[in-house]
DNA sequence: CTACAATTGAGACTGATTCTCATTATCAAT
DNA sequence: ATTGATAATGAGAATCAGTCTCAATTGTAG
């Protein structure tokens, strides 16, 4: 039986007009296995190793569509690169980035998206995502 | 005599050992002088009518320099571009920005903030900077 | 099974940014 | 002012992430 978020990816796609390939779901499985945030290069490094064939193009052109279909997030690392997570089962959340080692630590406040909607609303603006990244020194960075 | 930023931006460059030159004088003076965030290459553009051997790597190590200097800011567009605005006389600021027609909206919330420092010393986190960035349409593009 | 439409991978391409390096400018000490 | 050490500059090459093109392949409705 088919494991929850691939069915989701599938039924966006198909949605869409989209197919579900094997390349489609692999790349989705491994974002769900990742432990931490990938890089469109890190992701097509590794899933290579297993599919040789697998072209740059697709890993591109298969996080977008995550990202369109609301299954993944997108940031940015301190060095400009993006990064990518899955959203199966995470709740909202917004990240501190360590300048120094890249680890990535999430968070959430209730009270800064309320405040957020509340502010977008007077200004009469129509919030479609939001970025909130922290950048400074991790616990164990900062002491080095 | 010297206007306050140019000789904010003459101290800085000279506790790191730096010259203040005629280009960054220029770079620093057309950010200055802009009332909208500037991409490096729309500076590059505009500053080279006037000195046309201006070169492109100084304009983004000027940039850079007033960045870590503490007397520019980055902002990421919605198309992924970088911009920049000066930081004279004005206060911490975040942003919203509109996914239709680039506008951006400045926007400052104290509680955000709080919450921000009070999150972050949770986690033994040691803040440098943060990018708070909304993206969405601005009441002109949400009607189109 | 067929036919059409969508997908794919390879590699060319783009645009932003960085790098290299020969030349030029700055500035402190003559 | 001249010098010399050092830093800055500009031109263009190089790099890098990401996008595009297109011929070959694959998925799927019928």
């Amino acid at each position: 039986m088919k494991p929850e978020p691939q069915k989701a990816f599938q039924k966006a796609l198909e949605s869409k007009g989209l197919k579900f390939t094997k390349q489609r779901a692999e790349i989705l499985d491994f974002l769900l296995k990742a432990k931490k945030h990938l890089t469109p290069e890190a992701l097509y490094r590794e899933l290579s190793k297993k599919d040789s064939s697998l072209g740059r193009a697709t890993v591109f052109r298969t996080l977008h569509v995550l990202e369109d279909a609301g299954l993944a997030d997108k940031i940015t690392l301190a060095d400009g690169r993006n990064a990518y997570e899955h959203k199966f089962a995470k709740p909202h959340h917004d990240h501190m980035i360590c300048v120094d080692c890249s680890e990535v630590i999430e968070f959430t406040n209730d009270t800064i998206e309320e405040i957020q909607n509340k502010i977008t609303r007077s200004f009469g603006f129509s919030p479609l995502w939001h970025r909130h990244e922290i950048f400074g020194k991790c616990r164990k960075c900062k002491t080095i």
